[in-house]
DNA sequence: AAATTTTTCGCGTATAATGCGAATTATGTT
DNA sequence: AACATAATTCGCATTATACGCGAAAAATTT
């Protein structure tokens, strides 16, 4: 078990429930002393990470900013994706949009989003860099069977209830049954899980047909319910072809 | 001089230009064992700062993501902001975009852009996250005035030419001269300086009247020359009512 | 201008990071 | 599938460096 650096710590207290804090109150939450606070704060300050607020408190900083346009521009799964995505926005019934998602910290993330032009996007719920849950919705769900057995393991003793609830089965035995199942298929889709008036297709991205790097799915609307199965082998083929782009070079 | 933690270090690193790295060239690079190396990279992974690509490399991961979102949705100064720039566009010539920048790094960076409605935003060369020259452009120069002296000292011994090319002034009391200037207006227009066919007009964005936060400007069509210099007024208030914003709660 | 709070600095001590080399795991090849 | 090679992790002794303390300095408020 990794991940005990003092600093880092620090930035981790930055959260969207709690997205301000003072040096006096980082000491308090890692129990270290002012001065230790201090000198965090300072190099996160100097990173670029972390920068000053009103009233001595700090908030994340420009170099975020900067980082997530530097993934934008040269992140391998994104770089692979974005044209496919682009490419197959054309199949979508219109009000469609298309995701790219991966795993985080218990969490589905989206990575990007494409939505035909003239169309709001507050409508879907998956915004960039909005954690979702993991086991509602297919662009979730999709990612479940391709988890190592000691991660659904740990995840199904955390969160049974959920994953009941999500109609992934009753006990471990079931679940498993489930996450099989799914993967046979290839693909997942989802009758409004998320959205209320929405439709989840989603298909895994795999790195040598093995490891999971996140999923892409299509999300359309309720009225397109006949279009759905259609679009499910799509997105598989379209899967493929971003990892093919992304084992080229 | 603090900002001497490894681990972020390492995250230092990856740049636009060298976007992807390995353990081994992370150890080359910071001059430390490769085992080193591999904990730091651990550590920024289990962070979701970095994460891992193919062939045991290493891009920037998913945290920086989650993190841009908070900032869109929790900065301090880009919440104030985001309403008096909605407000303001209704006063712009059509074709305009509406920027939110601030220092970071001898650059500056748009923290956020509004643009109306329709317009592609392509053809404006300040995109969110992108680093932008600190001497050209009405975005960037309008923050000069504002800085502390030792910055400015320490700017103009490194960027005198650049300085001189931007019309700011042969030597450093020249340089001081236009500043000072800069400030007695309270906005500055600048023309077609960053992208051929456009006009900026920026004023500054204080911290009680002193500190510099960053900037707020227009960015319009070369056509609309004649209603730029009303535009410079009618941001300073506009600044201000941000200013104002962010002073409360 | 005084008082109070916030932030930085200097320093001795002890903790925790470091490099080494070996063990383990992953990857690629015949 | 078995071997060879590369990539990554682990264990441990050493010493560097991050730590807390208290004081100094800076900033903020009264």
């Amino acid at each position: 078990m990794a991940g005990h650096d003092r600093t880092i710590s620090v930035l981790k207290l930055f959260t969207i429930d709690r997205p301000v804090w003072t040096a006096e109150k980082v000491a308090e939450a890692l129990e270290v002393s002012v001065s230790s606070a201090y000198r965090y704060v300072a190099i996160l300050v100097e990173a670029g990470l972390l920068t000053p607020a009103r009233g001595g408190s700090y908030v994340l900083g420009p170099a975020i900013i900067q980082y997530d346009r530097q993934i934008q521009l040269t992140d391998p799964l994104l770089v692979a994706a974005r044209p496919v995505m682009a490419d197959i926005l054309r199949y979508a019934p219109s009000h469609s949009v298309i995701l790219l998602s991966r795993m985080f910290e218990d969490t589905v993330l989206c990575i990007d989003q494409l939505v035909d032009g003239t169309y709001p996007t507050a409508e879907v719920s998956y915004a960039r860099g909005r954690p979702m849950p993991l086991f509602r919705g297919a662009t979730s769900k999709i990612m479940l069977p391709y988890l190592p057995t000691r991660d659904l393991r740990r995840l199904h003793a955390a969160h049974a209830g959920e994953i009941r609830d999500a109609g992934l089965g009753e006990g471990w035995d079931e679940f498993r049954k489930a996450l099989t199942e799914m993967r046979r298929r290839g693909y997942v889709i989802t009758y409004w899980e998320i959205d209320p008036e929405r439709i989840g297709i989603a298909a895994p991205l795999l790195e040598d047909q093995k490891r999971l790097l996140g999923s892409l799915s299509y999300v359309i609307p309720k009225s397109e319910q006949d279009t759905a199965p259609r679009l499910g082998p799509l997105l598989m083929a379209a899967a493929r072809e971003v990892e093919v782009r992304l084992a080229e070079d």
